[in-house]
DNA sequence: ATATTAATTCACCAATGAGTGCAACACGAT
DNA sequence: ATCGTGTTGCACTCATTGGTGAATTAATAT
């Protein structure tokens, strides 16, 4: 059912979606709806809140197949695996689906929209790398502010492709994606690479 | 007149903008914006190239600006106040306004968007670092690849906020924008930053 | 003064879409 | 069989909004 509404809130936005097709989507009528998800409102919200938990434990496995059993040694090729993962998991064609719905309705719904930017997964992915590295090492990384390079990890690699899908909703191909962020990894290693 | 439905727009979208408020906005009624600007596609395509031009005769200004007598010794100050005047104008809430309100309305107007990310003041500016040392001298910067370190440089120094800002429609201190650009400009040079 | 042009007023149409009321209906449990 | 719960179908209300028609009024030129 959430599905459903995912389908076509992320296809069409909150004003380009009616209620019929959500029903008729859910194979429902809406009368049915009506009566067992509430109005519309309601319903987005619900939605929006699912696909948040959903994004938010991506961001957790990634954290977390980053930062087991990392060293020294790993830490460049471990950089590099994120980087391209955290930007193929941010370019993601539900996601950015979802952020430029969020952005179409964050008039009407301001709360739902800063429950994302609170926990989008690029903010909590963000953490890994400076983050996780500071809490187990201390000196795989030499920042003196982990959250900004975290931030500047996370934009070097996936702000250029996030910006231009999400003003024109395209999304590049597979492999643009992984250069540039392999790239953006190089970058971020020149300055926040352990000395030696 | 199309400041009056510039400001609507961008305040309220384009879905969340009536001809009427904009008729009222303007000092005129309905019925006279009707007969003589015609109908609310052509406004608000109108009111967006207009906003556009705007846009890229800044990014022109901040290019000559930035490449006009540079010099080695120079390079690394004129970078920084490159990256601040380049993150403050990305973050200005005009354009910030512009960005959301073109994302919500990309379904609607996909060939305006289309217009404003060809020419985007920070895809203009973005060229400015790289392009324009290497069509000048040629070795102020070392990057293989200029375009793809000239988008680095864009969202490293405003990356960040300008997601957050499109997110939430809330824009950081200046104070805040000035020092992540800094932050991003040393991150920049310590990749690129010419050799000696 | 008068003719012409443009702007105002106000009523109106048509379409859309959220949300409701209600009667008919299916169907499982007892 | 029948009772109750939930579902369907459909008509309906109500509010919004883009866009138009036509008469009336203001302004401007000659």
């Amino acid at each position: 059912m959430l599905t459903a509404s995912r389908t076509l809130f992320l296809r069409h936005g909150y004003a380009g979606t009616t209620m019929e097709d959500v029903a008729a989507e859910a194979g429902l009528t809406k009368r049915t709806l009506y009566s067992n998800y509430g109005d519309k409102d309601t319903l987005f919200r619900q939605m929006v809140d699912d696909t948040v938990a959903y994004a938010a434990s991506f961001a957790r496995e990634l954290h977390d197949e980053f930062a087991s059993g990392l060293t020294h040694a790993t830490l460049a090729a471990r950089l590099d695996a994120l980087g391209v993962r955290l930007a193929l998991g941010i370019l993601r064609p539900e996601v950015v689906a979802l952020r430029r719905m969020l952005i179409g309705a964050s008039r009407d719904f301001p709360r739902s929209v800063a429950s994302i930017s609170g926990r989008a997964p690029d903010r909590c992915c963000a953490r890994s790398p400076t983050g996780s590295a500071r809490s187990r090492s201390g000196d795989f990384l030499r920042a003196r502010d982990p959250q900004r390079a975290a931030a500047q990890f996370a934009y070097l690699v996936a702000g250029e492709h996030l910006d231009f899908a999400l003003m024109t909703g395209e999304l590049p191909a597979r492999e643009v994606v992984e250069a540039t962020a392999r790239e953006g990894v190089a970058t971020f290693l020149a300055r926040y690479a352990p000395p030696g």
